[in-house]
DNA sequence: TTGAAAGCGCTAACAT
DNA sequence: ATGTTAGCGCTTTCAA
C-alpha cells in the first residue's frame, strides 16, 4: 500500500495541507466544507482542486470535538441477526443519514445489564442521540442517559413514562385482538408458543387472559429462552401434540410470538401429515416478508417494522433539534392478516 | 431530564471536573484510565471516587484526536437484514469488541458505487481498520483505501490481489463440488437458481462448467435481482417446472444459491403435490441455521459464518498491530452437508 | 509518582 | 469574503 497523495513527505494531509496549496487560512478551508456560501467561487474552486489532488477527507473526529456536534447515533438492539430488529435498524440508519448522521449498532443479547454496559460504551463516542429496544432497561442505564440528557427513542414498545419518546403500539391491546379474532372463528382450545423476551411475554399474558375472559379452559403454554428458531416451533407442536392439544372434542389453534415458530410449527405439522387448518389453525406474529409466501400462506398479526424506523427516526431528530412539543408517545398501531391458517 | 451528576453549575463533566475533585491535575486523571498501574493506589481512589459521584464517562473523540487512535472499525456489508451478513458481523463485532474496538457498520445495497462513498463516510471518522464485502469494489474506493493506508480485511471471498488480506473460501470449487455431489449421485438434468450477486454468479458459472464438463444439457438458469426470498423460489419452481424440468427421461436437481431459495422451491413443490427428493433433488447453499430443520433436511453447501468473522476479525487486528508476516488470503473452506433433499 | 506544557485537527466567534 | 484567535477534552512527551 502507498499513498496516493502527491504529498512530498509521508504527512498526514489535513486543513492545513489544503489550505496551503490554495492559498488561504485553514478556517476558509473549513468553511468551504461547512458553509460553502460564504466563499466566492474561485476560492471554493482553488481549494476543492486541493481537495481533490490530495485526496483529503476531513477529520470528524477533530470536527467533532471542536464543534461538540459527533453526528453520530447509538442504536442498541437485543440481536442484529434477528429481522425483526435490524429491519427496523435499516429504515432508521437509511433516514438519519440524509440529516447527516451516522449510527453506531450494538447488540445486547436480550441483556439489560449489558444494554447499560453498551450506553455507557456508546455515551464515550458523546452520540447526539440514542435508540433502544423496548422500555424495560435497568435503573443504573436510565440513570445514565437522564443524566447525559441525551434525546433517546425507545422502540417496539409504548411507555407511559418513556425515558424521552416511545415508538410502538400495544402488545396487550395486540394480544388480545389476536385471541378475540380467533375467538369469533369458533376456536375453542388454545396454545401459545412464546419466546421469553418482556414483549412476547406481555402478548402471552394478554391472550390467556382474553381466553378466560372468554370462558374457555386456559391456553397450554411453551415457554423457551431466548430466540425463535425452526426448531423451536417443531419442538413444540410435537409436545403440544402429546399433551392433547388435538385430541378430539374442540376446535384448536395456537398463537406464535413470532412468525418464525409458526413457519416451524407448520414444518412440524406437514412432517406428521397435519393440515394446517383443518386439523390446527395457526396465527403468527409480526408479519414478516416470508409469511404470505408459506403454504398455506401465514394468518398473523402485521406491525410495520419500517414504520417503526421511520418514526423512530423522525422522533429522534426532533428532539435532538429540540422541537417543543413534538409528541412522546406515537402508537403505530398494528393490524390483524387474515390469511388461511387460521 | 435532569443532570444526575453533582456538579453543581450545568457544565459537562471532563477530566478537568474530576482533576479538581480529586485534587490532582488532569494528565493524571488521564493515566488513571490508561495506565492505572503507574499511579499510587491512593491517587486512583481518590480518582475512581469522583468519577463515581459524578457519573463521568470519559471523551473518546477527544481521546481519539489525541491519541490517533478511533478505537473504531468500519465494517460495509450489502444488507444488514441479511442473515448470511449480519452474523458474520455479529461474530466479527464480538471479538474486536474484546480488543477495545467498536465497529461502525454500513449498508452498501449490492452497489459498490454506494459502497465507494460509504467508504469515504467511513474514513472520515478515522477507523483504525475496514472491513469490506466480496473482492469486487470500484477503483477509486481501491484507490482511497490504499491511499488511507487503512488496515482492511475483504470477507466472503478470495482474491489473488486483495487490498490487504482477504478471508474467503473459493466459490468456483464450492459450486463445482456441488455439481460432482449431484452427478455422482446420478442426477441429469439440471437448473440453477441464483441472485445476481457476483460471487453466487461465479457459483453459477462454475457449476454449469462442471455439468457441461460431464457431458450433460447446460442447466436451465434463473436469475433474478435483489435478494433471495422464499417467493423467489417459488416463482423459480414454477417457471421450471413450466419449462419442462421434471419431464419423464431424466433425473432432475437443482442448485440454489441460498438455502432461502431452496425453501421457498420446497414450499412450492409441496403446494404441488411434489415430492422432494424423489420428483426433484435440491441443493441449497450456506447451511443456514433453518436448513437441518426443514422437510425434508436439506442437503446445502456448509459455509462457516461465524468462522468467517473471528478469521476476519483476528486477520484485521494483526494488521492493524502490523505483525509482520501475518497471511494474507485465509480459506476457510466449505463442506457438501448431505441431508435428506437431494 | 506526579505536574507542566504542548498539541491533535478542527469550529466558532470576532475582526477586518 | 477572509483572516485572527481561542478553544474543544483529551494524550503524550519531558521535568521534577
Amino acid at each position: 500500500m502507498r499513498a496516493a497523495e502527491p504529498e512530498p513527505s509521508g504527512e498526514p494531509v489535513t486543513m492545513a495541507t489544503i489550505a496551503r496549496i490554495a492559498g488561504v487560512t485553514q478556517p476558509t478551508v473549513s468553511r468551504a466544507f461547512n458553509h460553502p456560501e460564504k466563499l466566492s467561487p474561485e476560492t471554493l474552486d482553488k481549494i476543492m482542486d486541493a481537495v481533490r489532488r490530495t485526496g483529503y477527507v476531513p477529520n470528524m473526529v477533530a470536527g467533532g470535538l471542536a464543534s461538540n456536534r459527533s453526528r453520530m447515533l447509538a442504536a442498541i438492539v437485543p440481536s442484529i441477526t434477528n429481522i425483526i430488529y435490524s429491519a427496523l435498524v435499516q429504515t432508521f440508519a437509511a433516514l438519519v443519514r440524509e440529516r447527516g448522521y451516522q449510527v453506531m449498532l450494538m447488540e445486547s443479547g436480550f441483556d439489560a445489564e449489558e444494554e447499560a454496559r453498551l450506553v455507557r460504551t456508546a455515551l464515550a463516542r458523546r452520540p447526539e442521540g440514542l435508540l433502544l429496544t423496548g422500555v424495560d432497561h435497568s435503573p443504573a442505564c436510565r440513570r445514565m442517559i437522564e443524566g447525559a440528557a441525551l434525546p433517546t427513542v425507545e422502540v417496539w414498545d409504548l411507555s407511559a413514562q418513556p425515558i424521552d419518546v416511545c415508538v410502538g403500539f400495544s402488545h396487550d391491546g395486540a394480544a388480545r385482538a389476536a385471541a378475540e379474532w380467533l375467538l369469533a372463528r369458533g376456536y375453542t382450545r388454545f396454545a401459545v408458543v412464546s419466546a421469553d423476551d418482556p414483549r412476547a411475554l406481555r402478548r402471552r399474558t394478554a391472550f390467556c387472559e382474553a381466553v378466560a375472559a372468554a370462558g374457555h379452559p386456559p391456553p397450554d403454554e411453551i415457554l423457551f429462552p431466548g430466540f425463535a428458531s425452526l426448531r423451536r416451533g417443531r419442538d413444540a407442536l410435537s409436545r403440544l401434540v402429546a399433551d392433547g392439544l388435538l385430541a378430539p372434542g374442540g376446535k384448536s389453534a395456537i398463537f406464535c410470538s413470532s412468525d418464525v415458530l409458526a413457519q416451524g410449527i407448520l414444518i412440524e405439522a406437514q412432517a406428521r401429515g397435519l393440515s394446517v387448518p383443518r386439523d390446527l389453525g395457526l396465527m403468527g406474529f409480526g408479519d414478516q416478508d416470508f409469511a404470505v409466501d408459506l403454504h398455506p400462506a401465514l394468518t398473523t398479526v402485521r406491525v410495520d417494522r419500517s414504520m417503526l424506523g421511520q418514526r423512530a427516526a423522525e422522533a429522534l431528530i426532533l428532539r435532538i433539534d429540540a422541537v417543543a412539543g413534538s409528541e412522546r408517545r406515537i402508537d403505530i398501531g398494528y393490524r390483524i392478516i387474515e390469511r388461511d391458517s387460521a
